[in-house]
DNA sequence: ATCTTTGCAAAATGTTTGCATTGGT
DNA sequence: ACCAATGCAAACATTTTGCAAAGAT
């Protein structure tokens, strides 16, 4: 779990004129728990499970706004249903490999692969403010 | 419009054993017209205004089987909506840069961004069947 | 004391399903 | 004639919104 993620997440909140309301926070501990993505139903379920009973509005609400600060990515890795993960703050960033049988998501990083991508974004005429891969297949044990 | 691929997929469906429909087959047309990605909605939109009324449910079934024949591609551009695009018989694609101010959709080719997913997918233990990359930011206008 | 945040319930939205009817082969 | 495909309406699932009550500063 990440201290460092929860205090700058934390922090940007105030900066940025938030409260630290119950809700808001046992979102941010939750989130801190998970390296990778998780769906807003797993996020509810661990919420749940540690005793913290949060509104599902409020969970979608908190999740919003820290995705406009930008203290989360917002991922469709499952066709039903958001998924979201922390961003570093270092910018450190993996992307995913998602089983198409039975669902499991696997973070993946590759130095070669952001040269690429880096290299697609200049020569693009967007600002790019940030990028998605996603691979998707079967996993090891489903092949 | 693509009749090359049109052509492929009302084969594929036939060999899979699926009638030809009316549905399916504007379905395919509207489908045809479009070299990106596309949502349901405008799919929708499009069959309308060439005078074909088709029920919705009959569109997510036909997207549905085109997506399982690996005739379409599923992607999730919009957050409120699925989008859908062809799948080009010799395995050419692009992808997409996305701007988040106007949701304009624009694609791209990169064969050095080609190569390192490429390599990425093999050093995965998964068997990687599809892959997505997907850069969100500013387009040229609303930057 | 004030203004934000929360939870609930209700609404909105996109997608899927059941079923009678139509249409393809 | 048979069985698949279609359209409609209803069901469903997720996400959003309105509002009164609780909470933070």
């Amino acid at each position: 779990m990440s201290e460092e993620w929860s205090g700058h997440a934390l922090n940007t909140l105030s900066r940025a004129g938030f409260r630290r309301g119950g809700a808001r926070q046992a979102v941010i501990r939750a989130l801190a728990d998970h390296g990778c993505a998780v769906t807003v139903f797993d996020l509810e379920k661990d919420l749940r499970s540690r005793g913290t009973e949060v509104g599902r509005a409020s969970i979608y609400r908190a999740l919003d706004q820290l995705e406009k600060l930008d203290l989360v990515h917002r991922l469709e890795i499952d066709k039903q249903m958001a998924s979201f993960e922390r961003v570093e703050p270092d910018g450190e960033h993996h992307h995913h490999l998602v089983c198409d049988r039975c669902g499991r998501v696997a973070p993946f990083a590759d130095p070669g692969l952001e040269r690429a991508i880096g290299k697609a974004c200049r020569d693009s005429d967007f600002e790019v403010q940030n990028h998605d891969v996603m691979l998707r297949g079967l996993c090891s044990n489903c092949a």
